[in-house]
DNA sequence: GAATATAGGTCTCATTTAGAGACTCATATG
DNA sequence: CATATGAGTCTCTAAATGAGACCTATATTC
């Protein structure tokens, strides 16, 4: 595993990116930040629309909710459909990269929930020393 | 796969969190953020030191790496051991809860590298529109 | 018919956060 | 004596975020 991670590193490096501004960290950070995260976990539940996801993300703003969907839209990741009502209506939905990318979410979120116990206990320790 | 999403999304809201600041967006940011990441990858390949590490990853301020390592060993990812050489070295490395969390770590650059391709092409479509 | 609400945003301003880089302290080297 | 190293801290500036006012068009309520 380490192995894997070491040659990764490298051939980035041999490539000449910097690690801090890769190719790769610019899609992570566009799919692994604090609200598309959060998008993209609401929109794995069901598709929906731009007040729909800002009264189920009570603590976003309007501003970070257009620039995450727009960031994840042009990467591909969401699709934007706009219907023609009156008024009109815009829906939003993972495209099938989006879906792809949802399990390595999902596992995150997993990992992080079933190591919180160990994660408290390390911060209580930490904290009192 | 999408009602694993669902419940796990309900469940947090019925509890109480808000999806902004629950514990386990607490442990995503130290962990997933742009520098906890790839200290982590480096980590993954062997111990370091902080200077080496500095020198790994030369774009990090000394102020963003010293913060990063900080909330990774509160949160019981990696362990800082100072040996009383003179001057003193401090190595860092991955504690059991870091080693499992680098598969995830993996997946998710291995999944933005495979999908590279389609998100460039997405993103010039996006663009010329 | 005036007032208010909704959808899907944009714009501005204040607060946070991150980045650059000078400085510290003790020892070692030329 | 000047300079370097390791592992940071501190300060100052620049960039990213958050709060919230504002916009356009239609629909609903009084």
């Amino acid at each position: 595993m380490a192995q894997v991670s070491a040659r990764k590193l490298q051939d980035w490096k041999d490539q000449g990116f910097e690690p801090g501004n890769c190719p790769v960290r610019q899609v992570l950070d566009h799919v692994s930040a604090k609200w598309p995260v959060l998008i993209l976990l609401e929109l794995g539940r069901k598709p929906m629309r731009f007040n729909e996801l800002l009264r189920a993300l009570p603590d976003i703003s309007k501003r970070m909710l257009t620039q995450s969907l727009r960031n994840l839209e042009r990467d591909g990741i969401l699709r934007r459909e706009v219907f023609d009502t009156k008024p009109p209506s815009v829906t939003y939905s993972l495209s099938a990269l989006g879906e792809g990318f949802l399990p390595h979410l999902l596992a995150l979120v997993d990992w992080a929930e079933t190591a919180m116990p160990e994660i408290v206990a390390a911060r209580q320790r930490f904290d009192t020393v």
